[in-house]
DNA sequence: TCATCTTTATTGAAACTTCAAGAATAGCCT
DNA sequence: AGGCTATTCTTGAAGTTTCAATAAAGATGA
């Protein structure tokens, strides 16, 4: 995926100046396309699961259960985009959908007039309540069963890692978009 | 996301033989957010980096990668499926489209007249060659480059053993469909 | 051989995401 | 106040993915 497209092979003695591009080293690349494997198959296990017992997307679970969390479990539309990593856009057909279904409500923002409040539902809560065991059970038995404690504490530094290098707030931000 | 939708507190104590869900210990939901996170941004960051560079999103990207490495630069649609682990359905798709731009071009299958060959172009090779360098930076800049390599060792381990928890090739398998 | 079951791949519709554009309000500066 | 810019959120269209259904050919077995 990363590595040279087969073959280009060429440079690899030359002590360029310009350093040509660095590729991947034969163990990076096979980390990389093992961590490929693992959120491709994840994401597809975890949406199928809660498409059949929630009726949704394993994001827009996501959004409900932050909203769980919230106080008056009530989010500013822009801050539950940040906290889900997701953009404003995608937020709005998101919370739309699950508006239809019953499991959110928007209220104004009693502060800004601009502003909108996502609320969860009662229904929504209940839903909740009635799912979570199911996901908990299969995040559980795709991943924390599988790994020692120790994998697992280093498996979520090395995520965090990644992840904090990845929203410099600057430059264009996806979620202001 | 994965532990009880908030308050529903309750069992904790009793030892009951029927065992309520065992909710994610604060580690471990700390873990998991930060997994969600990290595939969420990369995710993104990637899809924008390669569409912005190569005019397609990262999946399609490594299909066209996944066809440069095969032998004569072409393989049966299933069998791309598989490595990509994606359904055949998506693949369909996805093929359709970068047939659309020249990237890639179907063959009939000579040893078995339902099959299809995806073959890499001589644009699609020659566009890789072009992309490649910017999306192999892309990535070292937002894991590599920030991971030591005791961390990316173990990162890989993890995502292997997630990924092999996740393809039991039994029940029904996504990519069959 | 025929019937049947399986495998391969595609298709169209519905659901979801992205992208660019736009409406409304807030905030700032003179 | 007035004018300008920034922020918040939504919208529609285009692109992508999922899901269920289907066509075509291989495989199996009486």
């Amino acid at each position: 995926m990363t590595n040279r497209p087969a073959e280009s092979a060429a440079a690899a003695e030359a002590p360029e100046a310009e350093a040509g591009p660095r590729w991947l080293t034969e163990t990076e690349q096979d980390t990389w396309r093992a961590y490929m494997h693992a959120y491709t198959l994840l994401e597809d296990h975890l949406d199928r699961q809660l498409q059949r017992d929630a009726g949704m997307p394993h994001i827009y679970y996501g959004l409900l259960v932050q909203l769980s969390e919230a106080p008056r479990r009530r989010m500013r539309m822009t801050e539950l985009a940040q906290h889900a990593k997701i953009t404003r856009s995608r937020l709005s057909h998101a919370i739309a959908r699950l508006e239809r279904n019953g499991w959110v409500r928007r209220e104004e923002c009693p502060s800004d007039k601009r502003g909108q409040l996502a609320v969860l539902t009662e229904e929504g809560f209940a839903m909740l309540g009635r799912s979570a065991p199911g996901h908990v059970a299969a995040v559980r038995a795709a991943v924390f069963d599988r790994l020692t404690p120790e994998q697992a504490a280093q498996f979520g530094e090395a995520c965090r890692i990644i992840a904090s290098g990845l929203q410099p707030a600057g430059a264009d931000v996806p979620w202001l978009r």
